[in-house]
DNA sequence: ATACTCTTGTGAATTCTTTCACATATTTTA
DNA sequence: TAAAATATGTGAAAGAATTCACAAGAGTAT
């Protein structure tokens, strides 16, 4: 199968938003031109990502909302639970813990790691955090599948090297910086500073 | 002047976040081959995306890395301070209140609006709480340029449409929902959801 | 049954983005 | 001061992503 881009991805995930709702909704069948609509694309685009995995559509009729949302969950790979450990539990770190659409979305946190002896051997939210030394074993031991970087910018690069030595493939990082990885990881970051950056670019660029 | 692609802009912020630990690093000089490695692009990417704004190296030399950080910044439009305004004081808005990159950037946080009487009245991290209710006049007001929209998705699309209503051209939403905008408007969502279905999708379909 | 309407699925065309490759400018070396 | 080395800036080429446009399948009405 050909590659599929990054693009096409994103855009399947907020078809999958848009059928959720649908769903609720209970619309039963829907076009590729409603679908467009509500996300700003042309029918063209949706048919083309979704002809990518298959032929879901029925002619002359459109897409069965359930159907296809169930095949999107499974192309994205969301009827799996993955094994997750998380690195770091300041702001962010708890945060995350909290944060119930991971959960929703399969992603299991086994683990929690902190190198602050104040928080080592507590308990947070259920999940005992442990020591951030004991990292490379404890990926192993507990088949973790992605790791979370949720620890400050300087530390960030010494926590990615030790998580790809576990064998850890991929990683979700929260830390603004420059991380290395090796081709065979996936890497994504949530850089808010970037996003900002598009929006001040827009701003100073704005047609008054 | 051609218009200049998303992709392009987000380089630029990679580069500029190169350029700031450079500088720290008192190197004066880098050539397009350094910078691209880096950050895994392409020499000819880099100057590529450059060569929009200007000429800005030196033939044989390479980029004066301050100058250039400075004319980044100022494409990007760091160089300026924005008035924000943040609507809903929830557990995403009240972290982003204490976010001092959101300061750095030249953001600042002139009004805070949530609908719970709760809050409404009393300071939050030195800021007065206002009325939901009061907000296109006060979003009028106080000149604000951006809005920050963090309320919980059911309420998003109605902000959004009075944010827009009160002549406010961007917005920076964390709510997991699709928001429509007019055309003119610059509407970024940082997306948590999606950014797992990227993950979820890499762990579904990596090679063994 | 037949005609008509609707909408998919998909090669082909188009548009956008990235990379190549080289003329040109500058610095370094000798 | 001349030759060698280096690195930019940019048209042109290659590669990707998006859109077009239409044949073909499926439902609906008569």
């Amino acid at each position: 199968m050909r590659r599929i881009s990054e693009s096409t991805i994103s855009r399947l995930s907020l078809y999958y938003r848009t059928l959720e709702t649908l769903q609720r909704e209970n619309v039963t069948t829907i076009s590729s031109g409603e679908l467009a609509r509500s996300n700003k694309f042309t029918p063209a685009q949706v048919r083309k990502d979704l002809s990518f995995f298959g032929s879901f559509g029925t002619r002359g009729l459109g897409y069965p909302v359930s159907e296809l949302k169930d095949k999107i969950a499974s192309i994205l790979g969301l009827c799996k639970t993955w094994n997750v450990a998380l690195v770091g539990v300041g702001n962010v770190g708890s945060a995350l813990v909290s944060y119930k659409e991971f959960q929703r979305q399969g992603f299991i946190i086994k683990k929690i790691f902190d190198n602050d002896l104040r928080k080592i051997g507590k308990n947070h939210k259920g999940i005992l955090v442990s020591d951030v030394k004991n990292l490379n074993m404890e990926l192993k031991e507990n088949k973790i599948e992605m790791v979370i970087i949720a620890v400050p910018s300087s530390e960030a690069q010494k926590v990615v090297d030790e998580v790809v030595g576990a064998g850890v493939r991929t990683i979700l990082n929260f830390a603004t910086t420059n991380l290395k990885v090796p081709e065979n990881v996936v890497l994504r970051s949530v850089n808010m500073a970037m996003e900002l950056e598009h929006l001040s670019y827009a701003l100073a660029n704005q047609k008054r």
